[in-house]
Order: C-alpha cells, then sequence, then structure tokens
DNA sequence: AGTGCGATTGACT
DNA sequence: GTCAATCGCACTA
C-alpha cells in the first residue's frame, strides 16, 4: 500500500463525473479501482483509459443498444463488462447520460492494495505485469460478465474511488488495437507510468 | 441456423 | 518480431 492514496476507498461522486466521454477518461486518470473479493481488498490506479465517444465507429454502441452492450447506455459510471477474442475481460466505465451508448475502456492500473491477491489470480509474480493492460488487469480483479452493470459510485463488489495525491503528467495518443475510427487521439494515459501498456511514441502530452 | 470477427494475450521463431 | 487460441455475439439469410 502507497502512501497517499485513498485509505477509505470512499466511491467516486457520479455528480462529479464528467458527462462527456473525452473527459471522463481524461477525469478517471489517477483515480482508484477497488475490487472486493473473499479473499480481500484489491485495487489499483489507473494509469491508462481509452474513450470510446459517441458516434465512433470503433464503440461497441455504434449501432444500437444490444444484449451485449446495454450496460453502455446506462448513466455514467457504471460498469460495461465484456469479453474479447473469447479469452479477456474488458472493464469500461459508462459515460455520458442515461440511453446515451458510450464509455472509457480501462486498459492499465498500477498495483495498490492485495498485491498477493492479484498474483495468484494471474499466476505470475511480477508487479509490472500483473494489470498492465485490459484483459490483465480483470484477471488481475476476477472481473467478468457477471459485474456487468455495477454501480461504481457506490461501495459493492466493484467501484471507483479517489486517490489522495494529483496525478502526474498526463499523456494522449491513438488508441490501441482498432481499425475503424483508429485516427483519434481518444487514449490517455499517464507519462513515464511503467504500468502503461503498449508503446508509448508517436504520443503526445 | 450458419458464419465471421474482434477495444487481447501468451507462446514461440 | 509472428501467430494461434477461443467464444459470445452481431450480422446475414
Amino acid at each position: 500500500m502507497k502512501p497517499g492514496h485513498n485509505k477509505d476507498g470512499l466511491p467516486l461522486s457520479r455528480a462529479r463525473l464528467p458527462v462527456d466521454t473525452t473527459a471522463l477518461a481524461r477525469y478517471l486518470i489517477g483515480k482508484i479501482v477497488v475490487r472486493k473479493l473473499p479473499e480481500g481488498i484489491v485495487s489499483g490506479r489507473i494509469v491508462e483509459t481509452e474513450a470510446y465517444i459517441v458516434g465512433d465507429a470503433a464503440g461497441h454502441a455504434y449501432r444500437g443498444m444490444t444484449p451485449r452492450n446495454r450496460a453502455l447506455f446506462l448513466e455514467r459510471g457504471h460498469a460495461y463488462v465484456y469479453l474479447a477474442y473469447g479469452t479477456s475481460y474488458m472493464l469500461n466505465v459508462s459515460s455520458e447520460t442515461a440511453g446515451i451508448g458510450a464509455g472509457v475502456l480501462i486498459r492499465a492500473l498500477e498495483p495498490l492494495e492485495g498485491i498477493p491477491i492479484m498474483q495468484h489470480n494471474r499466476g505470475i509474480e511480477r508487479l509490472r505485469d500483473l494489470a498492465r493492460g485490459p484483459g490483465k488487469l480483470a484477471a488481475a480483479l476476477k472481473i467478468d460478465r457477471r459485474l456487468d452493470g455495477t454501480d461504481l459510485c457506490q461501495k459493492g463488489p466493484l467501484w471507483l474511488a479517489r486517490d489522495g495525491q494529483k496525478p502526474g503528467d498526463i499523456g494522449q495518443g491513438l488508441r490501441i488495437g482498432i481499425s475503424k475510427d483508429a485516427e483519434r487521439p481518444l487514449r490517455f494515459f499517464l507519462y513515464d507510468n511503467p504500468f502503461v501498456s503498449g508503446l508509448r511514441s508517436l504520443n503526445s502530452r
């Protein structure tokens, strides 16, 4: 447990969450994801996000509401969890107002609490690799479709909390692993943070 | 009812 | 660096 972060783990206030998807993606950098498991509390600082905005051809809500993506249409601050490539779960935070389908993908965490639990869930030891990537962080926190639709603004199995310390410089760049609308700079990350996934070149502050 | 495809990862050359 | 695994789901018919 590092000094300076929110030991109470009080949930973020929904009223304070930016409604706009891109603004929310930036806002969530430096915040804490808290997961309550039978074995104990697991948490990590968000160091990388991606915005999937309204009208975004790369977004799952692009063609309207379906059984899979309905949580994207919830009021901002709810979890949208889906299975990618049949192998990895992805954690997103719904954005905008109820009925608007958009969200923010959480791509990487800096592990804070419950590191031994994460190491067990991931089957590896190395701190840097525990939650460096969207599928990895979901595995480390035991997140799956059962958490789809969870209110992240109240304590429960999964929620978002504030960090005591100010985040460092935030970089912005291209989203990873998409083919449509790939030219938009909708990825945000903490500069000089070793827990960020992917390449940092061709990005700007 | 059948088909194609990922907002990835880990193993391997 | 390359590449297969794996499956729920959206799309076509």
